[in-house]
DNA sequence: TCCGTTGTTGAGTCATCGCTCAACAAATGA
DNA sequence: TCATTTGTTGAGCGATGACTCAACAACGGA
């Protein structure tokens, strides 16, 4: 896949001059999951180049800076399916409560899954960073914060189909389920396991307007 | 100096040499503050003697390296009102329920308290950290862990002294409870507002066994 | 065939990182 | 008074950070 038209199984238009040498969509891959493992700031360039086998030259004409790799990464990830599950499930699940139950539960599975790093990469990439980097925490901080508002508005959604109370708080439960969320990416990174975070999740379910 | 028996209040043994020209407990709260702040491999040796006002040499006298003073930091962050609250709630409330109510309402109150760092030090001043740092990161996260299973024994005693029913899960509580406190420093930091998360407290607690 | 274009290569830029050292300064004990 | 001890100072160490440049290599178009 690609961002808008890479070097994307779909090719791009016809280029002149030398082609790239190596898999600008593999080298994508491998820099998701250096940032996902270390963070942003704490993951160097010559790591990025050595784990992509190429020069820093190339990373640099492939993908501009480190800043603008770390910016593409974050958006392959999120169309991956580790990081596209929490959209899927707002835009599949019929209830609201279906949609943010399976939200849960996902978290709770993809979070811990071993065979890729642990928890979320758009929670937990850019946290520590120093002044000149503060514009990459400001980028993950807006995509999170999206995120609690694509919550909102299923809300309230959900108030308007009658589905919650006209007296739900939507703000709050929104607020509720996003630091779950993040909750369970955390614990998940400490090393604690999906069965564990399954649970922890059912028992997050019963904040829900109604009980358990 | 020493490391067990710092100069706090109660001063220390009588020094000879040249006494010290600054005072290191304010440093130490100053160390404190920029590490809260920004993490501890994002807050340079330098940015910490700035702001101190002291030369890198009278750091490295005064707290041995980076991390010893991280540590010593961290140590000083867990004693303050601030950083105590968890433990002094499950030690002061008589109900378990009691206990994680308190918890969360402070939790919520105090992190996102604009007198001071968003959030808890301890859960997001080392998360992106290079390999040469993974012992600090090892640090908070055995802090944390241990939070978790103080979090169990207290529930396990809920479940001795008839407070909880035989069947309550006390791991999976004490799991989620932590992501939840963990969810709750992560939205102060991302800007959530104390009423915000005051709400968002109320919501968690009807997890406690019986509903709300 | 030769030109223009693009990518790779290896060396190297400059800034900053954590940290140290020799010289000097200020205290105590004899 | 003077030796000892401890702290401060200013300069600077070696390593690593992100990033760049000139030379060379591989392609398409004319």
């Amino acid at each position: 896949m690609g961002i808008s038209g890479y070097s994307c199984g779909m090719s791009e238009a016809r280029t002149r001059g030398r082609p790239r040498t190596f898999d600008r969509d593999a080298a994508l891959a491998t820099a998701v999951r250096l940032f996902w493992e270390r963070g942003f700031e704490a993951t160097s360039v010559g790591e990025l180049t050595t784990a992509m086998g190429i020069r820093p030259a190339s990373l640099y004409a492939a993908f501009g800076d480190k800043k603008a790799l770390f910016r593409e990464a974050v958006e392959v990830y999120g169309r991956s399916p580790v990081g596209a599950f929490v959209a899927e499930a707002l835009a599949e699940e019929e209830t609201a409560r279906g949609a943010f139950a399976r939200i849960l539960r996902d978290a709770a599975r993809i979070y811990a899954d071993p065979s890729h790093p642990a928890g979320c990469l758009a929670i937990s990439a850019a946290t520590n960073v120093t002044a000149q980097d503060a514009e990459v925490a400001a980028f993950l901080r807006d995509v999170r914060n999206a995120g609690v508002a694509a919550f909102e508005d299923r809300l309230n959604r959900a108030k308007k189909d009658g589905e919650l109370p006209a007296e739900a708080d939507a703000p709050a439960l929104a607020s509720y389920f996003t630091a779950v969320v993040q909750g369970l990416s955390q614990r998940a990174r400490d090393g604690a396991t999906a069965e564990e975070l399954a649970r922890v999740a059912e028992l997050a379910l019963a904040a829900w307007p109604g009980g358990r």
